[in-house]
DNA sequence: TTTCCAATAAGAATGATTACGATTTACTAT
DNA sequence: ATAGTAAATCGTAATCATTCTTATTGGAAA
């Protein structure tokens, strides 16, 4: 997802256009990455000594409750990067070196079709960890 | 997996049976919910007011190492269970109101095949989330 | 029984995350 | 433009899970 796109996004939903948000957006856009908020901090602190974790975490969670982001726990830590452009379900394979990832265009949710008929299923998780051909 | 398998393993690897190890095993052959640290801390300090946080981080780490547990993140937290006795290589859907699992004999890494050939894989990760018939 | 080392207790330290009152900023209507 | 208003941010403290440290205890072998 590009800054455009996602500003569209949060000027729909009633946002303000303030210049750490914008910061935060393009840090994602130029980074394939998955980066944690002491990620963001950091960078953002080099222009905003005064930045606060509290505007890096509350900006983190209203960016993945709109889908500009995604979120995922490696390690006990909460990562994010920007939402996918492709719009058909996928998951991820991900680089535990570098942190960029490659899509996954397989869900193993098709092939269990009906296998849990009497769960209520609300969620999944797949992902594959290791090393891209860079890294390795 | 019972308490007899459990003590042969940490008996074979050196360890020394104590009366708070036992008991944390006892927890989990008793329960088959995936538990915290502090579920199992709260249920020890009825016998042990004086038992510590250390004691049970430390056991825990110790018998995921020795695959005498289990472990997988919800939300946020370390979550434990004894581990499966099947010894073929499954998944799970865990129930996120009671923290009951149900086995998933699939797979999704045998159907990726070579998908990612230039690419070390090392691990991975596939549950289901829901409620299971009992909490639904 | 004595001795040795693993295991534990107690509590402090750490690291990530959230919460909160005070202040500032972006948008809106004048 | 300007003021009013609610949202956003700052500064800092609190919380929560987890790890570390040091002193002490306990299990098992000699």
């Amino acid at each position: 997802m590009n800054l455009t796109k996602a500003w569209g996004i949060l000027k729909e939903n009633g946002f303000k256009e303030t210049t750490k948000r914008n910061q935060i957006l393009e840090i994602f856009e130029g980074d394939e990455r998955y980066l944690t908020a002491r990620d963001i901090l950091d960078v953002m602190q080099k222009d905003y000594p005064s930045m606060s974790y509290d505007t890096v975490y509350r900006n983190l969670a209203t960016f993945v409750s709109l889908d500009i982001l995604e979120a995922t726990e490696l390690s006990g830590e909460k990562h994010f990067r920007m939402h996918c452009e492709s719009d058909h379900h996928h998951h991820h394979f991900i680089c535990m070196d570098c942190g960029k990832i490659k899509e996954i265009p397989l869900c193993p949710m098709d092939l269990l079709g009906a296998a849990l008929p009497a769960y209520e299923i609300d969620n999944h998780k797949f992902e594959i960890y290791g090393k891209c051909p860079e890294c390795k």
